[in-house]
DNA sequence: GTTCCGCATGAATCGATAG
DNA sequence: ACTATCGATTCATGCGGAA
């Protein structure tokens, strides 16, 4: 059976059997966070955290290639006062299985969560741990270079969006050319701290990362038509972020709310009738506020069909 | 013996014995990093680090306050390319001895070292580990405030740098008080990531942190008047802070070379006069520049006396 | 059509209260 | 003494309605 662009709904170290050895080139995920209180369906004790999630690391280690990375995002919560250390011996204990701990990126936050404690301030970080099979892996540093300096900066945000468009369409043309290499001069490699804003539920939905975090690993860490595996899909942004890059994805979601979610996103990402697109997001959106899952997919389907209608029209 | 603003030149863990329990109300130290090549004067090797530092956080255990916090600034370096796992063992070890690992801050390093390597992009952040020995401590949030928002954000960024301190200077007058107003509505406690830029040799002399560091933590988690340990001073960053913010320093240093600087920069805050300031800070790198240490001290005591001369002179 | 303001919304954490 | 639940705290962001 053809493992790509397929969703899995499944428990995931279940699913992770079904996929081959060597097969998958980045693996990108938040796994369900420990939480000492709450014992919701998709939560594991902190005390359990290592032993529960070593076996699914040995999976994932088996399915990924050579040169391919796992890119772990998690956060060790404070409990009691104090941060637990989980993480910590979570990676000591990866590192045992064969691991190579190549890097811990930090994802800055800028908007972090309110609050205010005695003990601590607001927790504005997360690890994004990159962990690969061997020494050498792949890594395109420059699909991933920023401009350089304020200058640089307010000159992007001068051009229009067609002088960007220009630009990419016509690189080859003499004007494409001369931009293309002002813009290499002063652009400039990242480091290992990275800005993001985290989402919000009036964004349209709420998810662990933006779509700007796994983008940013899934082109330094793979190719066009490469394969990207997110174990724990949740709302499916990992998926959906691959369609676009042009690689395809694998999924893996325990939940059915949230396996139908990720198949409604993904459907979405076929809609290019803006005004389709709307409609599908509302209908996601009364979904979520409503709790009827059961409907959405075909719902969405109907809505996707205007659009290759829409589309007909257009082309007659 | 006094043990108020005394610099120790001797072995951390020699010089912290005659420091008595429950005496110290904060420790911020930077220790020396693990190499796993040179075997410096200095440098421990990393799969020694732990086992060397434990005996060492143990005194550091008992010479804090009950309320105290120590600030452990520290990175694990990448070798063989991979990050070593040092730090993280530290954490669960100090833990077994009964610290409260209350928090992991986030340097971020803004003008990072520059470097390219096939594997990683540039180091931009350290770890700033909080730990106590109770879980309730002493924590002045109010002290480390920030502007608050985009709109604040941008106003800050508009005003010169004269401005910025004609408000500091002159809050009493109208146009202080309103944009002091305005401030008071507009402060938020910040998160734990702290951004600030490194220090450049070329600022006068290199150390681990930026002044804005222990300036931070100090303000933080001490009072007026209270004792600041830097248990690996170097080039005397913490002790010089502590000073500037009327707390008393207690540092620890082995190499004669840092002991005599920290002596040195110490020996510069008492100075009030710019020139004779400038004159101090120019024997200072000369001395770096020339490695001629022995007379330094001496030399700062020669020109500082030169500064009370002309404070008696503008007295009369 | 813009810009501007009000408002709801987060992978949070602690202390108090209740059983 | 230990666990479970609840309220209070707080701020960057984007949406929607208003001017």
């Amino acid at each position: 059976m053809k493992l790509e662009n397929r969703i899995f709904n499944a428990d995931c170290h279940d699913a992770l059997q079904k996929i081959p050895d060597n097969s998958i080139n980045v693996i990108i995920t938040s796994p369900p966070y420990a939480q000492q209180r709450k014992k919701s369906y998709d939560s594991i004790p902190e005390s359990e955290y290592v032993e529960w999630f070593l076996p699914i690391t040995k999976e994932l280690k088996r399915v990924l290639t050579d040169d391919g990375s796992f890119v772990l995002n998690i956060k060790e919560p404070a409990t009691n006062g104090e941060r637990s250390t989980f993480v910590l011996e979570l990676i000591i204990e990866m590192r045992k299985q064969g691991w190579f701990w190549v890097e811990e990126y930090v994802w800055n936050k800028k908007n972090s969560f309110p609050g205010k404690w005695p003990n601590r301030f607001r927790d504005a970080w997360e690890r994004c741990l990159h962990f690969t099979k061997n020494k050498k892996f792949k890594m395109n540093q420059d699909e991933v270079m920023v401009p350089m300096g304020k200058w640089a900066e307010t000159r992007f945000n001068s051009l229009s969006d067609e002088d960007k468009i220009r630009h990419n369409s016509a690189s080859k043309s003499g004007f494409g050319r001369k931009v293309e290499n002002w813009i290499g001069r002063d652009m400039a490699y990242p480091t290992n701290v990275l800005e993001f804003a985290t989402v919000c539920y009036n964004k349209g939905h709420s998810a662990a990362f933006p779509e700007e975090l796994p983008e940013w690993f899934i082109k330094l860490f793979s190719d066009k038509d490469d394969l990207v595996l997110d174990p724990f899909l949740g709302s499916g942004t990992t998926a959906v972020v691959a369609k676009r890059l042009e690689r395809n994805y694998v999924g893996i979601e325990k939940q059915k709310k949230y396996y139908k979610l990720s198949k409604a996103y993904l459907k979405m990402e076929d809609v290019e009738n803006k005004k389709i697109k709307q409609e599908m997001a509302a209908a996601i959106k009364d979904a979520r506020k409503t709790g009827n899952w059961d409907g959405l997919i075909a719902e969405c389907k109907r809505i996707s069909s205007k659009d290759n209608q829409s589309l007909d029209t257009f082309n007659k």
